[in-house]
DNA sequence: GATAGTTTCATACAACTGTTTGAATTGCAA
DNA sequence: TTGCAATTCAAACAGTTGTATGAAACTATC
């Protein structure tokens, strides 16, 4: 195993540059240059660029879902077994939005470059989020039992809603705060994470409203 | 001028081979080849691969575009100035949802080539997506108009959200099948729409929900 | 039907990519 | 120290990419 530095110097070295210019103009030969350490050593230590990728987010993501279940555990035993609605989404949505958002001085490496990793969707990391699923699906069995009398299909619709909102507003934070121009604040996270976690809650809890917006659009055409 | 006839293949084939397989692995040559014409032609009639990726972009999205201000051009003189939010919002996910869902085998060539353009994000279209703001603003100030007692924060919040919907569903409209087993059904265009319009609508006209996920959110800390 | 302008074509170019190779070096165990 | 495996290194490889070139083929105008 020995001092594991070089490997250790490269994923740095990777995590850093990818997260500031994206995976488009990144090339081996800049992660090697940044890391100080020779073109060869990529292939050494991953076996190939796209496993280098694939493991910088694959640990990023753990990370983020353990963090999630471990919110998740603790709100459904806090319950007796039925988490409230609105901390289930908080575990869902509110890790990732910690990751992602906030002051971005204080922006880690890791949170840039799941940014990125969000935003540019690069085919290694594609692969592994297909393989996520299972991970939601142990939130929608939460939400069942939060709301035992929404049908399956409402359920998976706000789960859907309320990704929906937080990685979108990670992905297009930059637009948001020009269309605002800086008056939605994005540093403050707890907030932002409340505005989802709330509509998600009512799209989850609300009647059939829809049926009005239906109506008034049969009505324009 | 003359016959345009390259010029239209090349956007064609291009549009077919971009939406089928994305931008990552389709080459210029897999799209003269796909056109039947020379190599040179693409740079001859464009000038550049991104000059062409950003016509065939710019193209779909002034219809997207034209299509929103349209509905919402008739909804707020049908209402004398002030439509109704639900409208405005209809008008403003309708148009992209509806050129995105739906059967499959009826989703033309330009509505899945959007669909890889809002997934994939390369440079040429992130450039053009950037000026859409000015587009926004409209659908913002409408807004405004139809709840005068929400603050600018909220309605951008709302907006946000309302894209947010539209677009994640859109991007993730595989795994959402996948994860719902397929009750979640995406063909029904009408009903996304509907979904994504009353769930926005509540964001906007609700209440301050948010203060009660908050409270909770600080009980399990 | 000659001319000028446009469009097509085959081909070459130049640069960059991730990956491989095989020798040199290092570190550790016997 | 010796021997062996793990690691590093410079160099080259093989493939692909978008773009440029200059001659050839058109097309329309006079």
């Amino acid at each position: 195993m020995a001092s594991d530095h070089t490997r250790t110097a490269i994923l740095a070295a990777a995590e850093r540059l990818y997260a500031d210019r994206g995976f488009g103009d990144v090339t081996l030969r800049d992660i090697v240059a940044e890391a100080n350490v020779n073109l060869a050593a990529v292939n050494y230590h991953f076996g190939s660029k796209d496993e280098l990728i694939a493991e910088l987010f694959v640990t990023r993501s753990i990370a983020t879902n353990r963090e999630r279940l471990r919110e998740l555990k603790a709100a459904e035993e806090q319950g007796g077994g039925r988490a409230p609605i609105e901390l289930i989404l908080h575990a869902l949505v509110g890790p990732t939005l910690r990751g992602c958002l906030g002051p971005e001085n204080q922006r880690s490496a890791a949170a840039r470059f799941m940014i990125r990793a969000s935003i540019e969707s690069v085919p290694p990391i594609r692969r592994i989020k297909n393989r996520e699923i299972d991970h939601l699906r142990k939130f929608a069995g939460a939400m069942r039992r939060a709301l035992p009398d929404r049908s399956d299909v409402d359920i998976y619709w706000g789960l859907n809603f309320a990704l929906a909102m937080a990685h979108h507003t990670i992905r297009e934070s930059e637009r948001l705060i020009k269309l605002s121009e800086g008056k939605c604040d994005l540093d403050d996270v707890e907030d932002v994470i409340a505005r989802v976690v709330s509509v998600a809650t009512m799209a989850l809890t609300a009647g059939k409203v829809e049926t009005k917006a239906r109506a008034l659009a049969r009505d324009a055409r």
